[in-house]
DNA sequence: CTGAAAGCGCTAACAA
DNA sequence: TTGTTAGCGCTTTCAG
């Protein structure tokens, strides 16, 4: 009560300085802050008593330099502020909680210098772990400069045999989403996002999907249906489909890419004139918060962001515990968001 | 050339490793990591060669023991994938970067307990400073568990005369975003997303600077106009406005709290057959990827998210350097994004 | 300009 | 159950 001196800041304040206090030893101190179950009740109490009173709090860095472990993981990816990484980064950042790790962000930009620094050494010592989502780097590099550290892969970009790796099976969640489309009735359908010299996978799995049913369908398949666009921005998917439209082309669907290209097709839809979902449907791919809030609101192949999180954090703590096989390949689960740039007719 | 050995891990090497093998001290090796400029040339070429050698890595931890900075800055923030947290994240990251600071990221899902062990001590000895933008906790709390590590407050929430904090000036926003609606000739509009039991201030600020520029130009200022909701959803939007246009309230503009409820507004006015920006404006808050995504592209109130990064930062380092004076508080700017549903006429 | 040695604060064998 | 004592790997006075 007489704790005048309370508000005094805990800086400096040692786990040797407990002890004395507490008349002990470090170690003993050391259990108690570590809850280690073999510590006689007396002693505890004692102990907490002092540490209290002291306002000791453990010095997280001395911890790990004594443990060699860190408690916390890198994400690298490539931005932050792109929704489906926004919400990939949420559960993931979730997940590592949820589990006893922090999460230390590390934006590659699209960098490719940015990538190589991530599998080399940027992370050494530092993390127990990284989740890295590459889209510059290819497969043999990442490979070969294999880090000590612990890494699982995210996306379709590399698939070393020395890594762990997660994805949803883009071919065939294309493939799903182009059925649904034709279930629906829609019988020209176009694949909007054939981005020119796209670094990633990720587009050629999803045409291949988009092909495959196509094919096994007996649905039209017409190369003008397939739109290619300069970029990833909103503005090139602008240009590059009101060009099409121009050109003549005719379609009754648009599967896009993923949901940006699906807000470039609802803009230019509107100003053709074009009715969605009843003139032309339109189907997104991520399922972010574009697609949740757009009016109307836009349907969208969804990934299990927290299956991939829980997926990822699973396979890292195996390798961190030690675990050394050869690289694992896990495919999680996808659906398809339904809303209204689908529905058949009307809201 | 004869380096058969060259696929060895770096793990284990360390510093007297290399000490030993270029024939030097621990401390002559520390000064060629570290770029110490008084080392003779050769010498520093013999050690790097070691360094080379043998794969040599910095063991960060350790350092952080030695020198006792981390190196790494924590962001709290309530969260990740909210899309204007997301792009002040990706700002604050590479703004961190660019100094080089390293991002830990504290989500704190709105949660107070959450927001309490930031401020306490979940960061203790493990970042340099943290960036805060508090949502629950109050400025009294904030002032009294006053934690060692320097703190930057960000947003309105609360500004304790021991903190230093950043934000736009929330009235003066509003103020500006309604004095270019009326200039529009815009003349019944209506505030929308007065979330009923919302913890934050901003909303307050915002309606407050709403009610000023009203007053001020002699605008109509009808209670009905304040469209109250039950929570920060699309939905809680969706719900409240139309209820709102349901009961007969006529306007002509909508300012809204923010983005989400903009979106909310978009979709409303969709159904009621009403044209944006013909019949009804639409401006929304914080300039988010929404906003230059939807259709019509959203007209909205834009903080500089860039500058309030660096604000924060320069903030943090001067604490971080040692200054210990009273709480700082800075406005950072803010412009309005214009876009198509503010247009006089469509596009 | 370089070397020797004492920490940084904590954990973990090994004893007691 | 608790104490003693080395480290963990790096930085940093203080000499030389």
């Amino acid at each position: 009560m007489s704790d005048m001196e309370s508000g005094r800041p805990g800086r400096g304040v040692r786990l040797e300085d407990v002890a004395q206090l507490a008349g002990v030893s470090m170690k003993t101190v050391s259990n108690v802050v570590r809850d280690y179950p073999h510590v006689s009740a007396k002693t505890r109490e004692k102990v907490q008593a002092a540490i209290d009173e002291l306002g000791y709090r453990p010095n997280l860095t001395a911890r790990r330099l004594a443990t060699g472990r860190t408690g916390m993981l890198a994400l690298a990816i490539p931005e932050l502020d792109q929704p489906y990484f926004a919400e990939l980064s949420r559960h993931i950042g979730e997940e590592a909680t949820r589990r006893g790790y922090r999460i230390i962000i590390e934006q590659t930009l699209n960098d490719i210098e940015a990538e190589r620094a991530v599998i080399r050494d940027r992370e050494e010592g530092l993390v127990d772990g990284v989740i890295f989502q590459p889209v510059r780097v290819d497969t043999m590099e990442i490979a070969r400069l294999r880090p000590d550290t612990p890494v699982v892969l995210l996306g379709e970009g590399a698939r070393p045999l020395s890594a762990d790796h997660v994805m949803i099976d883009n071919v065939a969640a294309a493939r799903g989403g182009i059925d649904y489309l034709l279930a629906q009735g829609r019988t020209r359908i176009a694949f909007f996002g054939m981005v020119r010299r796209d670094p990633t996978q990720s587009t050629h799995l999803r045409l291949l999907g988009y092909q495959e049913a196509l094919l096994a369908a007996g649905a039209v398949s017409d190369p003008k249906l397939v739109v290619e666009t300069d970029g990833f921005g909103v503005d090139d998917g602008v240009a590059a489909l009101t060009a099409a439209l121009d050109a003549g082309v005719q379609f009754d669907a648009v599967f896009c890419r993923d949901d940006l290209f699906a807000m470039a097709a609802l803009r230019v839809l509107d100003r053709a004139g074009l009715r969605v979902p009843e003139d032309v449907a339109v189907l997104g791919w991520d399922d972010t918060a574009l697609a949740r809030y757009s009016t109307p609101a836009l349907s969208s192949i969804a990934p299990d962001k927290a299956a991939i999180a829980r997926t990822a954090l699973d396979l890292l703590e195996d390798r961190m515990g030690g675990f050394d096989g050869v690289g694992r390949h896990r495919i999680v689960p996808h659906t398809i968001a339904e809303r209204g740039t689908t529905a058949p007719s009307g809201r």
